[in-house]
DNA sequence: TGCTAAACGAGACGGTACGTCATGTCTTTTA
DNA sequence: TAAAAGACATGACGTACCGTCTCGTTTAGCA
């Protein structure tokens, strides 16, 4: 079924994803072919069509082989023991990285196809987003443990909470989307919506 | 610079709007064409493009005119005094809606063009999320009157936080989309993620 | 069933039928190709679909335009009284031709369709061929009456007789194409195989 | 040069040859492929490309191993001592073979690819045809000896004669190819087109 | 009888062309 | 006289084959 992938050629595999990559940022989703893949990345269009079901799938790869570039070993959050310093500092980094015109173009490529076709957002909750929203519940169990994040807090709700008004506004522009906003977010989901007794 | 829209056949105009939000239903997003529109539509190719410059202010102009015909007036939350049942009611009818096939494509039609079209983007900010997004504020408001609502809280940034988690895990299909998840938003965005001195 | 003709672009049509008639030459038969054409004649791939089924219906049409830019009315033999001499005369300008390299692979080209093709080979019977074949058998009637032709010949299997011979050497290479062979293939068709009781 | 054909293996080039040939007759000659042949034979394509330069000379070895395999020793025509009953027997025969549904795909193929490529015909005309027209010349050789052919007529031309209008006919469609017709060929060659001066 | 070089099946590869579909512009016909 | 109908140049789609190129695996000839 899956084809044998014994013979495949690791190289033309590489040059396909680089060159998805780069055409994403250069000519933007919309005008991304397959074609124009296969001419970038000096292949044969079936070479594409052999390994690939869709063109989602080779951005997904794309950033897949990114992600493995990157990374040594499984990502983790920093912990200094406070959490709102942490986050602070993690969601202005992503911050910046969304705003990132390196990034951004892909970035929303890869959310289209995820918002289009269910079968690639499960692999994508399961190879590349799993590990990353694992550390981030990881660091808010710490939190708990220290006692800065209440017991009977969803982990995964806690986690939608902070990084969903941010990828939110990103992906739909709904407004401006800076450090100050990202401070807000991080101190707003910690405080919660109603009054405090007593101040923070 | 815009067409003089005088001599705007009405009929058209809503044939075709029609056929782009049933076409969506139908095909998908990804299948929708132009050509398909107008012979749904029986239309010609040209009175399209002759007033509308992109698909996605096709689909645009559709959610119009669907939110012209459902409303009278501007759109309001329901305001019972008390901020947390409100919100549970509003955000469960919000999840229900996401979950209804009828809407489900032609929403993520929506947001995908929102999300790749800056322009489109401005737009939807304007004229279909702006007053929705006033209500909510609005209503916001009452509660902070009511105090219900810290008095210090951003209430772009607290409809963010209460909205965002909902449309994101619909949009990226991070998660089951439920009732109770609506309901643990609504009562982790109002309390907060730290631990509170006194009980709920 | 047939295309609509009305709206037809007369220029695009002859522009196809040229490019062809000139890529048959330039590159062959075996490497011509729709883009090829329509690349020539700077036309959209799908203006040849449209209108034709098929390649060798091009090149079909390519050789009608070609007969109907060069004659005017109805093709005839020459008729000086004496079928030798005419027949002479027409067999070598047939040979000349099938030797000009302007023609020869167009001519392979539409031969082998024929061959290949029961339909196209209708259409050449009809429209190509039967009028000269008509002109051949007049002139065969013609020298009937005048006594140089038997009355019983069918004067099918006649004009078979005289031009099938250099047809098919000319198609198959089974040996020299020349004059020296037309006038032959004349001489020994009038004479027949066997022996004559008194002289030529 | 020419590979060493001495690890050949035979198992496969007979596999290769006779699925050639049922493959032109099945799906004809337009839609035969190198990667068919190789399927059905069950063989890889490169030891189809070890072997042959081109499809035609697949074809070409196809029709000889089919010629091996029928005859023993060179062919000869019939020789009763009448010339016309003999050729009007052999004649009859080879109308039924071209209107054989085994042979006819098959052989159109072979003329096409003579046709295009001067290589293949001159093979053609050295190893197919070669044996089968000294056979025709040599009873026709024979009916000179016997006083039923004239001294003086050529006898490729006569070959031709015979045989040429058959083989046109059959491959242009130009009319039905029938027992009658190849009678009146052998007896028009026969006879030639003018009048005698008594009767046959 | 065991070694080695080739031919073999399989099939991936960079390509070309296929025939289809949709784009956005244009012209023609109709109501 | 506007809009339907639809032809047009363009260009991408996904498929089929091309001819070349590895891969392991027979298989045959020599040593």
């Amino acid at each position: 079924m899956t084809p044998n992938t014994a013979r495949r050629n690791e190289t033309s595999r590489r040059a396909i994803l680089t060159a998805a990559f780069d055409l994403l940022q250069d000519v933007g989703y919309a005008k991304l072919s397959i074609e124009g893949i296969a001419a970038r990345a000096g292949v044969g269009k079936q070479t594409i069509y052999r390994w690939w079901p869709s063109k989602g799938a080779v951005i997904f790869d794309a950033f897949l082989l990114l992600s493995e570039a990157a990374e040594g070993g499984p990502p983790t959050l920093p912990d200094t023991g406070d959490l709102a310093t942490d986050l602070t500092l993690v969601l202005r980094a992503t911050v910046e990285e969304m705003n990132d015109p390196r990034y951004e173009q892909p970035m929303r490529a890869l959310a289209t196809e995820i918002a289009l076709d269910p079968e690639l957002a499960a692999a994508y909750a399961q190879r590349l987003d799993g590990p990353l929203r694992e550390a981030k519940r990881q660091r808010l169990r710490s939190a708990q443990r220290a006692g800065q994040l209440a017991e009977d807090v969803d982990l995964d709700v806690a986690v939608d909470m902070i990084w969903g008004p941010i990828l939110n506004r990103w992906l739909h522009r709904s407004g401006p989307l800076t450090a100050e906003y990202a401070d807000l977010v991080v101190s707003t989901a910690l405080n919660g919506l109603r009054p405090r007794r007593s101040g923070e």
